[in-house]
DNA sequence: TTGACAGACTAATAACCATTAGTTATACTG
DNA sequence: CAGTATAACTAATGGTTATTAGTCTGTCAA
């Protein structure tokens, strides 16, 4: 791993936990194992090693909401649809690396524009977009009944999100929030889904 | 208004804008109209600022979520929910005092576990309660069908949450906004309604 | 009128922070 | 081996910040 990777990698952990303007250069340089100034021969600047993280954070929502690779092949059962969810939330909730991009976009949402819709992005229209993808899908296999899989996405992503986003301020009841979202989901499919 | 007041009213506006440590005592001291070191003699100093305004958010939203006052008296028809509903958001979303106090503790939510709990409070569990406890009124008068209240209840406040959040990034889209709430809100009653 | 007090001011301090300049050592490349 | 680029270091600069000490002014009660 490169130095200006382990930088980075420094500074998404250091920004998630203590915000941008509560991070010192020479926090990240101790964390890297380095001196503050010669950072400054891997980036112009504090500003700089923000961006990139915000360019890393573009290209990776882009990639992975962008494409329709990732939603894969279509659950063709309600419990297929329920484990395969469950899955990706517990996925999502839990691994250290998602957490902290997360964490670093909520805190620095207000920052400019830029920030603001990668943030929409990633917690409203792209996750949204994608399920609305799948339910439509299900719709046409007569998984789900007939009605507006753009609305349905939003009913079944929301609460999630915000189970999600109390899982991070309060990483111990991680496993209460799974529970909440296990129920919804299947409440969820109970009303939604045929049979 | 008290100098105090007035300074607590301006922190909050800079701590929304630019976050707590984006912010400095003479910024604060600058808008009030004094000096900062003039602004000592009311706090003890910038984290003492920012412990009372966090107490003002918890006294809020204590009254406004503990007692059963706020709901007054419950819908009578599908029409009327809907009406009430979309004119709690739409207030809520754009009061400018509001807005600024969600900010705040969208911002400051990681500082530490009192400001953590806050923010559940109000973006999840608050809100949530208070809307299981009025679908459960109505449920007992047959307007809704019978189902888990408190299901039923983050069903219908996580996407408006998410909205919110969204309008609070990029004020440009409230209508837009509200127009997706509305719709969101008339196909959760059309779904859970009785008729 | 006097005295107390709240609350503003000026001035100063000590810490911290991002950044620059200049230097040195190590590791490839011809 | 010579030369060059990379990337680390030390030292210093300029600016900002929170905070403190001490002083001055106006207001109200005795």
């Amino acid at each position: 791993m490169t130095t200006r990777d382990r930088i980075l990698n420094e500074a998404l952990t250091l920004f998630a936990q203590n915000g941008y303007d509560g991070t010192s250069v020479e926090e990240i340089a101790e964390k890297v194992g380095i001196k503050a100034p010669s950072l400054y021969n891997h980036f112009k600047g504090k500003e700089d090693i923000l961006n990139a993280l915000i360019d890393m954070a573009e290209a990776r929502y882009e990639e992975f909401f962008g494409s329709d690779r990732h939603i894969g092949k279509l659950p063709e059962s309600k419990e297929e649809f329920i484990q395969t969810a469950i899955q990706k939330v517990s996925f999502t909730m839990c691994d250290p690396m998602i957490r902290k991009m997360r964490k670093f976009l909520v805190r620095e949402q207000f920052r400019n524009e830029r920030f603001a819709a990668i943030t929409t992005k990633h917690q409203l229209s792209g996750i949204q977009g994608m399920y609305a993808k799948i339910i439509e899908g299900m719709m046409r296999q007569g998984l789900f009944k007939e009605d507006d899989p753009e609305l349905l996405a939003t009913e079944v992503t929301a609460p999630v999100a915000l189970w999600i986003a109390k899982a991070d301020r309060q990483p111990d009841c991680e496993q209460a929030c799974m529970a909440s979202v296990e129920k919804h989901i299947r409440h969820f499919c109970d009303v939604y889904m045929t049979e």
